[in-house]
DNA sequence: CCTCGACGATTGACATGTCAAACATGTTAG
DNA sequence: CTAACATGTTTGACATGTCAATCGTCGAGG
């Protein structure tokens, strides 16, 4: 297969070797992810998404926040939280209301049954982000893996958009 | 935050260090991963998933594989994959027809239409590979994502069904 | 006033994923 | 032969995501 790469590409393509780090490296991280979100799904009956929702209310000053800022917080296109708040407000996990300083805008509040249910999700949660991923690497792995992850993000950052 | 870490909880759960990795790693992977398949879908048309088949049956003896053997190959489950190849049967990109061998089975084969969308869709994906992950680590930090990939994949192999 | 464009949020249409149940055909034990 | 089980695949219901369009309110300019 590489003696069959057109040089003329020179440094546009990968190597060989390049793109079987990079399957693996994406494929691993996805299996990872749907693990890491099975067992919290069995665990606590919460998606990932359910998480990070409460997770960003719990800590809010008065567990409450702007739909937007909320959206920004989580990293989420507002569509998306638009959405997920439907499912979860169905459920019971959090309730919107009216903003009072802008009629426009939609408070988003935890409910007792939202923090009750991220309370009793934290613990296994952790442990399972331990057990599946922490527990996997060396600690020199570990910090690589916190530098590979800080050089990606620039990498993204710096060509958003392109 | 660290000093409040209750001491009880032992080897369980992670540290505030190996937490804000954590987060890092997995929300940075995912940003990638979500931007590869935007280009690829902006570049092509196609998304991870078509990819991944076409990927599969161009490679194929004869550009025809099993239905389970090709869910096997690139490790989707049996249904994800009946879903999956119904839209891209709409679409022209494979077909479907009945096994030769095995009445209860289907072959499911390249269309000329698939496998020119695939060959379009090759350079500037793997293009897209090169920059947005490849271009952004030192070739060490490459070398350690492979290797934290591997490391990954095995502890999860390891507990596989826990 | 009143219209226009910005802003905050929601909606609808559709692609993608998971889970459990259903189907259809093959094989085997009685 | 036939009931029971195994095998290969599909289906339906529903959760999740993206994109473009919409809706209601605000604020500035005529």
């Amino acid at each position: 297969m590489t003696k069959d790469t057109p040089r003329q590409h020179g440094r546009q393509l990968p190597t060989a070797e390049e793109l079987r780090i990079w399957r693996d490296f994406i494929e691993t991280t996805d299996v990872l992810r749907s693990r890491i979100a099975s067992r919290l799904q069995s665990d606590s009956a919460l998606s990932p998404g359910d998480y990070a929702v409460l997770l960003a209310l719990t800590e809010a000053p008065e567990q409450q926040m702007r739909s937007s800022e909320l959206a920004a917080h989580i990293g989420w296109e507002r569509s998306r939280l638009s959405h997920h708040l439907g499912r979860m407000e169905r459920r019971g996990l959090i309730r919107r209301q009216e903003c009072a300083t802008d009629p426009r805008g939609a408070e988003v509040h935890l409910t007792a049954a939202g923090a009750e249910a991220f309370r009793g999700s934290t613990v296994p949660h952790l442990r399972a982000i331990r057990e599946l991923f922490v527990d996997a690497l060396t600690p020199e792995q570990l910090l690589a893996a916190g530098e590979i992850a800080a050089a990606l993000r620039a990498h993204l950052d710096a060509r958003q958009a392109k």
